[in-house]
DNA sequence: ATTGCGTATGTTATCGATAACATCGTAGGC
DNA sequence: GCCTACGATGTTATCGATAACATACGCAAT
């Protein structure tokens, strides 16, 4: 069934049919009536593709994340979802897995569905869709870091500062032999710049860095678990697990509470992300508070921005940082 | 840039070049190379809303999940997701919110794409929908459920019975004074059906239901810290509090602790889904083990087989039941 | 009465790839 | 050496909505 069909059985062209979807076309109220009626009657869905070659307008934008079942991205996803449905455009969602090459492989998968705009969450990129980007002529949006080289608009945080801060705090707490807890494999990953970050504070107060890592990206409660093995078995006098996430950060407080040791008091450990279960679990879990939701919330307004810009002015690469504080929790307490 | 534009330049039709990008077509190796390098220096992405629209063929299908942000459904997101990766299909996701409403707009945005098949993990449905799906002509199926009139096929369980069987499990466990903490306004939820399997297992036993809610559907592990007070004081004797979902669960697990309650001993506590929650956590949760990245895989083969039997034969409704069996762990154990 | 303008509607061309059909050349069978 | 068949490519029409332009009508201002 097309517009033709329902346009023959009123007596009426395509045309008009077709403006009296659009809620701003002129047509006379009761034509449009008459139109959403038949509509109705007949059931007919209009033919979005065919829409969206004509007009160049595809209606959806499209968002790359490197994992769905990881509550940091879920949120923002849905943020941003709920946001683009006020515009009346719908979210692609692509999983990279933390792999440049499907990230690549999505890029121009989704490129070839004329996305009205695009939003990063990858790590580093594999520098072949940047061309691709380029050409495609929408805003491009990185969340959830703040590179050094930006794409064009970004809404994000440094890693490596953020998790400096909180390593900055635990130290101020009296904690040194503080053991990193992150991944393998982590080159050009949200993960290294946490790393880095608490490479530096250690450095700052004259500590030498612990490094361990467990797993491939995204670290699971499941690598927590194991990992505690790993960092007792490299450093055996840790006193806080440092852990690059909330999930891993729970794994391994769940391995010292299988072994009977209290956390805090035996061992303490620290997140990042601050996402439900560092707040109701038992013991709260010292994080970094992000703004999961609100990044989503500010790439909507980004890509409304954009496009108002578009029509009045050159586009100006829009750097809109986000809070990243440390959050101090009983699962590091000092226990006297 | 277009197809022509890229066939000029080597001095052949657009239809060759189309030709090139699709692997079974018939065209000379030579050309081929010489229509894959020129793609590449030019950096041509092909329209394929264009495409689309003279093929009749999208290339994607569209699943609408009640919530995102909730490992039930991000699994099988992912898993359905690398299915249709193996078919070069792309997954569009919509997010109902346990809204029926929302739901159908969903639906019809999502059909107007013309996607190529559609999966439907709501419970139940606006009665609207049906005839757009009819109209539709694709295969539909509903997911994480085994409806009583489903639309066509249905990879699932019987979330009755599934709760059934594990609150049976729990009283011949030598439990009696067992109440249900579930959500609120759940008519035609996964979470009703729950609701009435542990109804029916009280009364097999004898016993009379205790019933409690506690937030909107999702359940949070937020609603589970707050749902502990809302049981005790309506059954104050409770010695097990049965969670629609694991997250649930564990909330109030996390609330029987801040109060220094053991669990098990003062208070046991079961879930839903067996999702890594449930096994990390200490105790791990007593739940109902589900596979929700097989349901994903399945309903992937189920796409596939429904675009063969499409070419061979009249397509069959395909009722796949997926196992939801019992899985006791510590936090129901019994304790001197 | 005439001009002019705005509202409601119709007509035609177009978006870019692909299905369907047409053509051309050549290898192989007899 | 002729015919067939198939492999490689070109041509044309088409998918269905919409942008852009054209038209018709009515009402207000002069």
């Amino acid at each position: 069934m097309r517009m033709q069909d329902i346009a023959r059985r009123l007596g009426i062209s395509a045309m008009t049919v077709s403006r009296a979807l659009k809620s701003d076309a002129s047509v006379a109220p009761a034509t449009r009536a008459a139109v959403l009626k038949a509509i109705e009657e007949l059931g007919y869905v209009p033919n979005q593709i065919a829409g969206s070659l004509s007009s160049s307008r595809s209606g959806f934008a499209a968002i790359l994340v490197p994992s769905l079942n990881n509550p940091h991205f879920s949120e923002t996803v849905l943020a941003l979802g709920n946001a683009l449905d006020d515009r009346n455009m719908q979210l692609l969602i692509g999983n990279t897995e933390y792999d440049r090459r499907k990230e690549a492989e999505l890029v121009r998968a989704f490129l070839a569905r004329k996305p009205e705009a695009i939003i990063l969450t990858s790590d580093g990129h594999d520098p072949r869709i940047l061309p691709m980007l380029a050409k495609a002529k929408i805003p491009v949006i990185e969340i959830w870091d703040l590179p050094t080289r930006p794409i064009q608009h970004v809404v994000g945080f440094s890693n490596e500062l953020a998790m400096r801060g909180l390593i900055g705090a635990l130290i101020g707490e009296g904690y040194s032999r503080i053991t990193y807890l992150g991944e393998a494999d982590d080159a050009d990953t949200r993960g290294a710049s946490r790393r880095l970050g608490y490479c530096e504070a250690m450095a700052a107060a004259g500590l030498a860095p612990r490094l361990c890592s467990i797993g491939r990206p995204p670290a699971t409660m499941s690598d927590g678990e194991r990992g505690l093995e790993t960092v007792l078995a490299a450093y055996p006098d840790t006193e806080l697990v440092a852990c690059v996430s909330d999930p891993l950060a729970f794994g391994v407080i769940a391995a010292c509470q299988r072994r009977g040791w209290a956390v805090p008091g035996r061992m303490a450990v620290s997140g990042f992300g601050d996402f439900e279960i560092a707040r109701i679990a038992v013991p709260a879990i010292t994080t970094v508070q992000i703004d999961a939701a609100g990044i989503g919330r500010e790439a909507g307004a980004i890509i409304g921005e954009a496009f108002k810009a578009r029509r009045d002015a050159p586009p100006a690469a829009i750097i809109r940082p986000v809070p990243a504080l440390p959050c101090l929790r009983a699962s590091t307490a000092r226990v006297r």
